[in-house]
DNA sequence: CATGAATGAGAGTTCATTCAT
DNA sequence: GATGAATGAACTCTCATTCAT
């Protein structure tokens, strides 16, 4: 409870004033607690930055890795459509939150985080992947990843070119025929 | 010539140290100058940064709009191809710089600078899609963007996962394999 | 506490270095304090020799301002001999502190405090004036501008040259025929 | 010339940006100047301070000590009027220059000159005074001073509240009735 | 456990002064 | 003699972190 109070102050904080201007005092008032007991949950700043961009990244991942389980078996347009809405739709789920991570995600350390996440998505993707009823890869590994980074960046550009709900449905569309596309293109048979 | 040395030692620095740790005094010791002929040519820290990310950013985008030019009227296999290729050539030329500047391009006011040499790419490939000579699109401008933004993050992949020329070969076929794929899904022909 | 110990260490290190050498750290090591702990008392240096200054100002007009009341009704030499010596006793009581602060309270922004200072001194000067029991104004609020005025630099003087306390005696009687003279002189009776 | 376009400089940067704010470059350049030329002229930035200094207070005391002079052998009256026209004509001649240079004046180093030219000042007092017709002082020395102190701080806050001619000429008018009343006051016939 | 005043290392930045041209 | 780029010591101020209460 007081961990969330924090982590939705370090949003609101870094919404506000940026990475380079963000304090822990100011994370602390405005999480309604002291210094004192934000030191008692994260060991520095940097692990508190850390964390909100673990959870933030971890929820997305995991609804995007869901969507995949559940595609598994399905054609490739089927799954593209299925991983493409849930991952747009857990990102921009509050895109201010969205966007005011963008920035400590680039940060030293942080980064490894979105790493490390973005390979557990492959990693699901490819498991999806090769149960294609309709294709087969012979570089799987290479295609997840290959996807899976060709979703980031457009989805980033509609959220903090400040989209609304009918852009991000546009956006599912255009990712989906991406990626699409990609799959054919590369599928062996 | 001192500029270019304050540059080279910022990416030095950035390389060694990460963005968080990196102070005005070292690079202008690694640049063999004293902080105050730092502070002739930048006005501050920032500034510095800004202009370091900005000239790769640039040429980078410069390279890849000058191939797509080239490509102004051929088919959508060889305008991709083309543009693939010149992007992740002048992407790797130095990996170790890029590497180095995807920490501050991402730090407040740098990432502005990335947005806006974003547009200015994707209005180059707008111009080259329209003439191309076996496809027509409907939305180019979005499909200009998705098309930038779905190359970006594949390739800091590769870069950061420690690739060599092999793995950025392959990276330029399967980012042409990507993007054919998608002007494909979409074309109106 | 520690703002008094602050405030004796300005002092000390104002009268060791002069205005131009002082330094915040000086003066925390001096006060027995740290930097940051003295920068959460005062937003910055200015604001902390503004706020010695006027202190040291205030004290000596609200004593001088007491006299002026206690004077009321009395007659012209009463008043004059009353007020010089609230005065000179107030600015000499630490001839040394004095002599400190005579250097930022020129500086820019300290010097608005002196001037507004004066003019509270100066309006407890006119009511006093305007009750006198042998004399009448028609010019009041000038006379006791010029008044206020006149007494501050051969008061400086006498402290800058390093006089005693027999010293500051005699400039009580010589301030005394001074106000008494000129008030004399302008009265309208 | 080169000189006297650094001394106006010099004030003109302190009336445009303060004594804390004043570099020898911004004088340099207003100067019409550079850097290195001004150096061949003082030796330090201090140096150059009290020599602009130096030069405003000393033409102000000349014209003052030249009244003086001219009023030896004549009643108090008449000498004090005679002074007071002298000083309040050459302190307000340029207003702006006056203010300006109340800043620096109080700065370490440039008081020193103040104090002196004050004291230069004074004697040239005492000199006129020991021929007054109509009195006879048996403190003279101390007389002077507290004369010569008397009028400096009423006619700085008449300069700093922006006063206009006809405020300095009433100026004069209460300077002399000040003066004149004190000289009443501890004359000894 | 919570608090938040105190700490002080360290950062960015300035600017008087120099000296090669 | 004039220039003004280069220097780097030194300053102000910040803020992550601690720990006595």
């Amino acid at each position: 409870m007081t961990i969330d109070a924090i982590f939705e102050a370090t949003i609101q904080v870094l919404l506000a004033n940026g990475l380079e201007a963000i304090t822990t005092v100011q994370i602390a008032d405005r999480a309604g607690v002291s210094v004192g007991s934000l030191y008692q949950y994260f060991p520095n700043k940097r692990a508190l930055l850390a964390a909100v961009v673990q959870r933030h990244v971890g929820e997305v991942v995991d609804a995007t890795i869901q969507a995949c389980r559940a595609a598994h078996g399905t054609d490739i347009r089927e799954m593209c459509a299925a991983m493409m809405s849930a991952f747009v739709d857990a990102k921009t789920r509050r895109p201010e939150v969205s966007r005011a991570l963008y920035l400590p995600s680039a940060a030293v350390n942080a980064d490894a985080i979105v790493r490390e996440e973005s390979i557990r998505c492959a990693q699901a993707v490819q498991q999806m992947l090769v149960t294609a009823c309709d294709a087969s890869f012979t570089q799987a590994p290479l295609v997840s990843r290959i996807l899976v980074g060709s979703i980031v960046a457009p989805t980033r550009a509609a959220i903090e070119a400040g989209g609304d709900r009918g852009d991000f449905e546009r956006l599912k569309l255009h990712l989906t025929a991406l990626t699409v596309g990609y799959l054919r293109e590369v599928s062996a048979k």
